[in-house]
DNA sequence: GTCTATATCCAGATAGAC
DNA sequence: GTCTATCTGGATATAGAC
């Protein structure tokens, strides 16, 4: 028992190095951007030197798949959250603003799991079959609306977005496009009513 | 005379030779990713060697700035280039269009001229002044189909945007998303329709 | 598991000969 | 206006002492 309790200790110590180092990580990727942290920076902003990371992350890379595997998490996390609406509308909506809320609190944890911002690094297939899991509730979410198709949640994503893309570039502490996240929306629905009453009528 | 003529020669010369280094520099940029392009490659391309490139540009960034105007240019003269249409919605449809396909066609110019692919690297105040004076007619275009405000701009900059970036960065190949474009065009003008329809009715 | 020292590599930029 | 040689700096990663 008492053996059992020292390797919690140690094993919960190393859990909490590699979290620190993390948290660092994301800290000089927020003010310098993802591809120009540093490994030796993000030592020193933890009291290490370079070398000793080795021990956590066995190269840069593998350290940003531990950041992106964090991303996926925290997403997967708050969408699974969303609040259920009173009809699958508003429940879509829901999905859809905290989406682009997750991306546009933290632009470059959006970067990093959206775009390839870093020359080089991609993903290993596991985490990325992470991320694709935590997106595929969209695709319920609308059909349950009774849009179906792939080309309904081609044109949804590309309204998403386009929104949150310009929202982070160009006004990145501002609600410019967010705002318009529940107009968008509405033009969306009624672009397929009308279609529907349109193959109702024939 | 004579000597007009030889200096006409030497610096037609002059130019070629750059002309020849940003072919070389967008050539790499499109096979490598624009971040990842060095000075000796670039060099290489045209047989010649890094320091030489200093008699050109005052620097890599300058190197970047030169390729940023000549991707601002290239879309100035492509969208002042697009069909009137035969109304006014049809005129826009055409300017999106030419856009849409201008960005697709060459994703590594798009990324230049509207992401912030390289670290470091920000176009001068001249430069960009451009490239906002090539993108300004769409608002015009817009106007003109009586969709008015900078909340419709924004929108449809967003659909536009959202179509763009989605094509580019999963499907850069193919049509999935610039398939789209009419129909999310439809979407929109049906939206503002509706919108004035009911401040008709009131 | 942290350190120092170092290997290895490659970048942008400059000096000065021709 | 091109070259060779070099400066200066910084990166990831490894070796081995403690």
């Amino acid at each position: 028992m008492l053996a059992r309790t020292a390797v919690d200790t140690r094993s919960a110590r190393r859990d909490a190095t590699r979290a620190g180092i993390l948290e660092a990580a994301w800290d000089l990727a927020r003010r310098h951007g993802l591809a120009a942290i540093t490994l030796r920076e993000v030592a020193g902003a933890v009291g290490m030197r370079a070398p000793s990371l080795y021990k956590h992350f066995a190269s840069k890379n593998a350290m940003y798949d531990a950041m992106y595997a964090q991303a996926v998490e925290q997403l997967s996390a708050r969408l699974s959250r969303r609040r259920q609406g009173r009809d699958p509308r508003a429940t879509l909506r829901n999905r859809v603003r905290a989406f682009v809320a997750f991306c546009v609190e933290d632009p470059v944890r959006y970067q990093l799991m959206l775009e390839r911002p870093v020359p080089g690094f991609e993903p290993t297939p596991e985490t990325y079959r992470m991320a694709l899991a935590a997106l595929s509730g969209t695709r319920t979410d609308l059909e349950a609306t009774g849009i179906t198709g792939a080309r309904a949640l081609d044109l949804m994503r590309a309204i998403t977005t386009g929104i949150v893309s310009l929202q982070v570039a160009n006004d990145p502490a501002g609600t410019r496009w967010t705002r318009l996240v529940d107009e968008a929306l509405d033009m969306f629905f009624a672009h397929y009513e009308r279609a529907a009453s349109r193959r109702v009528r024939r």
